[in-house]
DNA sequence: GTTTTGGTTCTTCTCTAACAGAACTAAAAA
DNA sequence: TTTTTAGTTCTGTTAGAGAAGAACCAAAAC
């Protein structure tokens, strides 16, 4: 009477990359990501192998196959993750875009400036009278012009840091 | 036979200032802000009195009274409205804080050194075997460590550049 | 052809954010 | 004292996000 032998390949993980797993995920939930899609993104991140497979990772990640099929489309619609293929091997081997993080916070400092439009319509459509409300929002678009002016320059100047 | 008389403080509003709550309403409802909140916040900033009273907001935006009143504790917790009395007068007056916007955009910049700590870890805790990938993350490190080093000399210099 | 693999898609379920409405309350007005 | 005002708090309700599980599918292996 042979019991059913399941054989599921996950990853095998320290506490403390489990661990680190939970908090990227933490981090990227609060960055609007939803959990399953954030510890996706954790579990490429902190495992020893940097390329594992569709099942690997909704094996050690506990997710079912449709959380994880979803999870990963969004990611590389989104150019977080992609993946690799290897010759006469159908599986395809994701793994984090090696720029993810530097993408992630040049958007957050770009997506800035999409204040802009905004906060100056609302300056030019408000009422003459409120001259020192007016002027704050005036300073506002002034200080979010400033800086998405000067983002690009700091930019070039941390590239230049490198070499 | 009289219909009874509700008289609801609306305030008046112009087809572009309506228009132009909704925007800053979605606007802020992508930076995590519940659709009630954020209407309220639109209604201050466009209507030609800045300052409102509690039923005026509810009746103008047509939410209820418990909305208004959780959304408003919020945002009073947050600092992003205040209220000023008048003498003899049990109203609250509304307001957004003058420097609400700056203040959002300062806290956008600068949440943005909460990620150093987490990427450290991950660089640390990972296999030395990944070469390039670890080194593209010791990258990002010294990306974000320039950047938090960077911004309070631009905040500086765009102080003086009003001067 | 049949089976297996590597996923995808469909349906269902659950949980909670967000709001409404009504009951409530504390202070002020009458 | 009673009533009104200016909110607050409590109790549902509802819609949608997120995930599970099963059915499905196309290509490859057998």
């Amino acid at each position: 009477m042979k019991s059913e032998q399941v054989l599921v390949k996950k990853v095998n993980l320290t506490k403390k990359q489990k661990e680190l797993i939970e908090r990227i995920g933490i981090f990227m939930e609060q960055q609007g990501l939803p959990p399953a899609v954030a510890r996706i993104c954790g579990l490429l991140m902190v495992s020893d192998r940097l390329e594992l497979t569709f099942e690997e990772i909704y094996s050690t990640l506990n997710i079912s196959k449709s959380a994880a099929s979803n999870a990963i489309n969004l990611l590389l619609n989104s150019h977080k993750i992609e993946y690799i293929t290897k010759p006469g091997d159908r599986k395809r081997y994701f793994k984090v875009c090696i720029d993810q993080w530097e993408k992630m916070l040049k958007e957050r400092l770009q997506g800035f400036s999409s204040y802009i439009s905004l906060v100056e319509e609302i300056h030019n459509q408000r009422t003459k009278s409120t001259k020192t409300f007016n002027a704050s929002l005036k300073d506002a678009v002034g200080f979010i012009k400033f800086m998405s002016k000067e983002f690009p320059l700091l930019y070039e100047k941390w590239q230049k840091s490198k070499k």
